[in-house]
DNA sequence: CAGCATCCCAACCGATACTG
DNA sequence: CAGTATCGGTTGGGATGCTG
């Protein structure tokens, strides 16, 4: 038993929070939670996301195994996008994560409002 | 009912993902769930991270009220931080994640080979 | 001891243009 | 339709030096 968090310990951790903390990997995940979308679908339902981005966020999810990516070789081409297992039984630890944001978040507010009312108050 | 999941509902979600998911939060608040410490204790216990950003992730998390910052106004002076009620009941969801990925991270780094094994592959 | 200020490089991300 | 390539602004974060 190690007696503290290491950088070790913790990097994997911190690397799915960043995935899923990133600006639209989140939107992506939830959106695909529905049902399985294609990419103009996708580019569509999730507003102002450029087609890099979603490019780029859509690569990052089928890389570490949340998303799967069927092409079908159509012409024009269509591709679409679902969630796998994995990423589907991601969704529940992050809803909890989600819960607990909606029940805390008048809290984080207050916070950051006192917590600027007192840097104001410092500076005078 | 919204029908799918918009940048409104999900950005306060995102927004304390992205915190705890940034480089440093995780370790801090971890560490600082086995009790207060202060500043030079912190930089110890948590390899490699700058004084900067110390300073910096601390000031992140005092603003959002998870963390509490007690000045000891001595010679020299002593600061310690110690998690808010608020800061602490996060652990619980973050620790939740946490399982998931350590339940997970066997799959997720197969499909990290995979995808890598699949563009070389592909590159052939 | 616990910081703040500065410099600087790297990563992130949006806009735009082009392609099989 | 579903991308890739490139450019440029913004942000993240390390190194160093200074201070009450």
């Amino acid at each position: 038993m190690e007696p503290r968090y290491t950088e070790r310990s913790c990097a994997p951790v911190r690397e799915v929070l960043a995935r899923v903390g990133d600006k639209w990997s989140l939107l992506i995940v939830m959106n695909l939670g529905e049902g399985p979308l294609r990419f103009s679908e996708l580019q569509r339902t999730i507003d102002g996301i450029s087609q890099r981005m979603l490019t780029l966020t859509l690569r990052g999810l089928e890389r570490d195994g949340f998303v799967q990516r069927t092409v079908y070789p159509t012409n024009p081409p269509k591709v679409e996008y679902a969630l796998t297992p994995l990423g589907d039984s991601l969704r529940c630890p992050v809803n909890a994560l989600g819960e607990w944001v909606r029940e805390n978040l008048s809290a984080i507010q207050d916070a950051r409002r006192d917590f600027e009312g007192e840097r104001v108050e410092a500076a005078e």
